[in-house]
DNA sequence: ATAATAAAGGATAATTTTATCCTTTAATTA
DNA sequence: TAATTAAAGGATAAAATTATCCTTTATTAT
């Protein structure tokens, strides 16, 4: 579904969204730890996210990643856009490079449900609804 | 969503079950032209389709492969157990190690009515339903 | 039997994804 | 200002996926 880059992406948000705003930043070591990912990896998917400006980070002591309180609003769409690009939701299921109402892949239509379920729901799910799940320990970001 | 492995096998599969019964074999390359599909790569994938008896194929002149009156009924989600796995239907879309009920991932419960919609789909849609639209010029096996 | 045909299978290569390491840059603290 | 800290960035490496090539095996037709 999604990549493993993306995965990342996601739980990492996640947890920054799940901590108090006003909290101090953290750092890489703290967010790979706390989500069960490599740590150099996890780096690289950091980065993309500060360009994307889903997130800010400060180099030096006292610095690392945070989360604005704007940000908790980020829906997980915007997520997957910025690390895997939008292929997973507007993409042919069966790789036609030209799949299209007008030229459709044998499983297009069944898919186009499927699709907009998937995008849907994605564009409707804030990190804010998920980090909730985190805070009361219903949800988790490790196993 | 699926590896291109897994997307050139329900192509394959889709047209052989297009084709109308009690035709000719068809072999390799007919196969690759068809669903525009590297040849070597289709074979490999055709080699796990006939081990795990979706279709059948024989060697030789007036070889080729076959999909069998039954098999037409096969459903799409079989054909990416086959090739894929079951992953897509039943792994944690976090990667969480261990994903459960008791123990779900932050996107747990938003993404098990995602999973068993596609399940569902996949369970009840056959080939024979597919093939109908590539039969009637509706649907497309390439670009 | 022999030649020709086509899938099966093995080995290898190219590409993409995932992952690590090391240096540089920016910020803080002493 | 110097030392320390932590992210940014570049270069590689490892692993998985996708792809190709070549030999072997089975089948058919001559």
């Amino acid at each position: 579904m999604f990549s493993k880059s993306c995965k990342y992406a996601i739980n990492a948000m996640i947890y920054l969204s799940s901590l108090p705003e006003g909290s101090d930043r953290v750092g890489l070591k703290d967010i790979s730890k706390s989500i069960n990912s490599p740590e150099a990896f996890t780096a690289k998917i950091m980065q993309v996210l500060v360009r994307e400006n889903l997130i800010s980070s400060i180099k030096g002591p006292k610095g690392g990643f945070e989360i604005h309180n704007e940000g908790r609003k980020t829906q997980l769409y915007r997520i997957v856009q910025a690390i895997d690009g939008d292929q997973i939701f507007t993409g042919c299921a069966l790789a036609l490079e030209k799949c299209s109402e007008i030229h459709p892949c044998a499983v297009h239509n069944k898919f186009k449900a499927i699709r907009e379920h998937l995008a849907g729901m994605m564009m409707t799910t804030t990190l804010e609804d998920m980090a909730k799940g985190i805070q009361n320990g219903t949800n988790f970001l490790k196993s």
